[in-house]
DNA sequence: CTGCATCCTGAAAGATACTG
DNA sequence: CAGTATCTTTCAGGATGCAG
């Protein structure tokens, strides 16, 4: 199905889909972008833990693989905003079901971790 | 929307779901066992390139997420075979819908990425 | 504000070899 | 056939600082 974090195989449909947004904050930018927050320092704001370089990289590869298109703006100070592409618009639905199973289930598994927790202690 | 690739955060579906099938190879896993591959070594030759230590631990995980059961049957030789539960049933949907994203448009990314490769060489 | 260059860490995954 | 125990490797992500 997939066979790397980073696979070469990009043979079936799932490999290709974490392809894209296997990275750590990607589903988030997309999130983000979408909810209209477009400015690099914007939505670094929106994830203060996540390293202004790895924001940078993430943006870059999801613009690589056609999911934002970045705009330049030559003005001073500069301005720089992202936006989704079709292709990008077209993955949000899929996320969104993802996100929804998750939180359908979100309370069973932080029982979850939360007894693995106490079993650990005890 | 989720902060690692094993959070401690799980206050967002999106990031339960990667803590789930995060790992390299339970997509695949969960798939071949809902189409009747049931035992540790058939599992293997399914995908040789995984160790099966590897596969032993996020079989473990995914046990542990309650996602699959592991039956022991007393016999010699020994022999296992794991079955996804109603939980790990209730996923399969949603990596069927994340596989079919990719499918729709693995043309499209394969092209991208040979093209980068070609780049890449000039 | 924007982004890049450098170095570093930690966790996942691979290799190998072992037991029941 | 099943699984586990080490050791090593890899690399995404983090920390920091500089530059346009």
């Amino acid at each position: 199905m997939y066979e790397k974090k980073i696979p070469k195989d990009f043979s079936c449909g799932f490999s290709v889909l974490m392809e894209i947004i296997g990275g750590k904050w990607k589903s988030y930018l997309l999130y983000l972008i979408h909810n209209g927050v477009h400015r690099p320092n914007e939505l670094h704001k929106q994830m203060p833990s996540a390293t202004r370089r790895v924001l940078n990289m993430q943006l870059r590869e999801l613009e690589f693989h056609g999911m934002v298109k970045r705009v330049i703006y030559p003005e001073l100070p500069p301005r720089v905003e992202y936006f989704l592409t079709e292709f990008g618009d077209s993955l949000l639905p899929v996320i969104f079901e993802m996100n929804e199973w998750g939180n359908n289930h979100l309370e069973r598994f932080q029982k979850l971790i939360t007894d693995k927790q106490l079993e650990a202690v005890a």
